[in-house]
DNA sequence: TAATAAATGTCGTTT
DNA sequence: AAACGACGTTTATTA
């Protein structure tokens, strides 16, 4: 690892330059000004900032305050640092879109670089996934009697979340949201059925699955003849436990 | 500004508990595990990682690599720091929704805490709004003889993004996208105008406006019977610069 | 490559 | 506090 605390722009351009070339992660702190253009355009006037430039070459700029970064540029652009004019160029390009972010520092006050060895599996539950897998291991979840058709999205035009049969043989379009379900998850859930029943000839239902819905979602699932069912992050992650508990003395 | 490289974790801490209480923004990179409780649940085993405290509370923890935080926290958390067991604890709360993130680390690399100064104003160019600006601006950028109703949304129940009245007296609601209009953007134009269909006397046109559309959207746009009109940021910018420059000799 | 939908989305604005 | 929509959304998946 190489740090430099309140180094010369020239000491700082050697340690990025050094970095860059060994695809490490670099860090600096300092006063800068910012240039975007691509999608949109942005400028920020000279302050303190944080840039990490990751070794995929992803770049995040952040101020003092605030959960989002002020500019980035996505992994996989183009860096490249220059010290001219007693300024440390740092630019990052990128096509497709094309865009570009010029960062330009006038003075560094930290600046480092090292390799992060991170080989850590990062494991998440409560994603819109588990319940799916919930709802195919105990589709009682939702209703006594329904079957879970498999992979009915892929054949589909739209990517409908699930599709099952239910106790009087009628299909079962199933639109999930793992957080509160509002208007644009009923009109998604929507089109799926419309899509059924102009095409089908069954009887088509369409249910709504989610933690919660907002008031004005659920009014308009009732308007259009759609239906609403509750379902607990909780519960989804008991039932995938108990299972994957019980898959090992199979 | 306080920086420390190899320090071990009681001097970490220590530099830590004076930044929370300073409210500087604090920089740590490390070892460390990392669990998520809240709206979801994550678990993120060992590895190096640069961990950013700003003042505000909001805390960013980053990977190698990759645009995004791997695990956070937004702003008005409330962060606490505890030095025991041969590790240091960062942990942040957060209510509504309840959510906690706890960082344990085993090694800091390196740490630092320091005051940053950021007075500039961001200034941005190509949002939504300034799409909206320019055509208020110069209405002929979406077909002659229109003349934009000012503040419409304000009075409706929906969010149109401008409403008008074209030549022949019809009311015109304009949904305008910054970026490629998708689906999404022709269901919610769909919604406005059926609303103003269902509410008015008068007939009604529905444009979308963007600077591109999706194949599968523009197909929907026309079998409900709505409009596109193709419009470019750059136009709008000049449109805006051009109307600023002209205000100044008012 | 385009399109489509998820996300601990976050953030701002309005009700 | 809830709802609604924008975002340089990003990211992953699929046709």
């Amino acid at each position: 690892m190489k740090v430099k605390v309140d180094p010369s722009l020239k000491e700082a351009w050697d340690l990025v330059q050094g970095g860059l070339k060994r695809k490490e992660v670099i860090i600096i702190v300092g006063a800068c000004e910012v240039e975007y253009r691509g999608r949109a355009y942005s400028e920020l006037p000279e302050g303190m900032r944080i840039l990490i430039i990751k070794e995929d070459s992803a770049l995040i700029l952040h101020r003092p305050r605030g959960f989002e970064p002020v500019n980035w540029q996505p992994s996989g652009s183009i860096i490249a640092s220059e010290y001219k004019e007693n300024m440390l160029l740092i630019r990052a390009f990128k096509r497709r879109p094309a865009e570009v972010m010029e960062v330009r520092f006038r003075e560094v006050k930290l600046v480092a670089s090292l390799k992060l060895i991170d080989k850590g599996e990062f494991l998440m539950y409560g994603s819109e996934e588990d319940i799916k897998r919930a709802i195919m291991i105990r589709p009682d979840l939702l209703e006594r009697g329904l079957r879970i058709l498999r992979d009915e999205r892929k054949t589909d035009k739209g990517y409908v979340d699930l599709c099952a049969v239910d106790s009087e043989g009628r299909l079962v379009v199933i639109e999930l949201k793992r957080g509160r379900a509002d208007k644009d998850a009923v009109l998604q859930l929507l089109r799926y059925v419309n899509y059924y029943k102009r095409s089908g000839a069954c009887k088509v239902r369409g249910v709504l699955v989610s933690p919660s819905i907002s008031k004005g979602a659920l009014r308009l699932l009732k308007e259009v003849g759609l239906e609403y069912k509750k379902i607990s992050l909780k519960k989804c992650r008991e039932v995938i436990l108990a299972h994957s508990n019980s898959s090992l003395f199979k």
